[in-house]
DNA sequence: ATCTACATTATAATTATTCTAAACTGTTGA
DNA sequence: TCAACAGTTTAGAATAATTATAATGTAGAT
């Protein structure tokens, strides 16, 4: 409870009112070293379990949107029926094990830095992503 | 209705039926110069217009799905609620213009080959795409 | 303490996709 | 040529992710 009060002050100063749930969510995704990945559903799951109590699934939504708005969390880009969320906003790059479905962030010195020679005329690039997709080679065979 | 041969030999030679509706989904799909990139929603649409006739939704995405298998379509990453398909199955990136939803190919000369250092032990790289988002200025200072 | 705008919630609605089961059609071989 | 079978198509139901709705709750200012 001591140090909600950092989550409290950066919900705040972007302008989001720290109610609790946002606060919850917070503990959930930001108390924790290494990053990470997960759906909506994923995360549902997991508050469930750390906090013993539910938070409507509509909440979540609203919540991740917002925080990604925020620049708190990433989308990361992977052709799926779910969107991913990352809790490592730095320009990074991911594997995806297709065996598992699992994303896997890319080191720095795994990809080196992708370079745009030419951009569509009027337009501002927002970002760049490289999505390594990865399998067992038994996985391949078939 | 001359060349259909075309596509009747490939279909047969990959072990799938040359059926009526796969047929016509080939002539949207291959008869055109340039790529096409496509939602099924909107293959299903272009269907329409240009044979002036509905085939199922259901056949729709089955065959998609079987030309994907097959290598005769790529699907793309873009986190979106939908699936993106590209008759182009060269390995190349694409823009993707958050304005319009539309996808662009990246030229040859537009981003340098990734180079993917490490690799997950024991797994075999499947793909490897970049994906750059871009918007207009003004849609991203909101 | 009260007010008001913003948040949360359960639930309904929407959208993309897959499943189902019945009808249909290429292909094979007699 | 044609019967039979396996693979296809189809409409519609089912599922799953996400968004909208509308009533209730709550943080923060007055």
């Amino acid at each position: 409870m001591i140090n909600n009060s950092n989550f409290i002050d950066k919900l705040r100063s972007s302008g989001l009112r720290p109610t609790k749930q946002r606060i919850k969510i917070c503990k959930v995704l930001f108390e924790r070293n290494g990053t990470f990945h997960f759906t909506i559903n994923d995360l549902a799951k997991t508050i469930e379990e750390k906090l013993n109590e539910k938070i409507s699934l509509a909440t979540v939504y609203n919540t991740v949107h917002a925080f990604k708005k925020k620049g708190y969390l990433k989308e990361i880009s992977i052709n799926s029926d779910k969107s991913y969320f990352d809790t490592n906003t730095s320009v990074h790059h991911h594997f995806f094990d297709e065996d598992t479905n699992e994303l896997i962030d890319c080191g720095e010195d795994d990809i080196d830095s992708v370079n745009i020679k030419n951009n569509i005329t009027g337009k501002k690039i927002n970002s760049v992503e490289v999505l390594v997709k990865v399998a067992s080679d038994y996985q391949n065979q078939k």
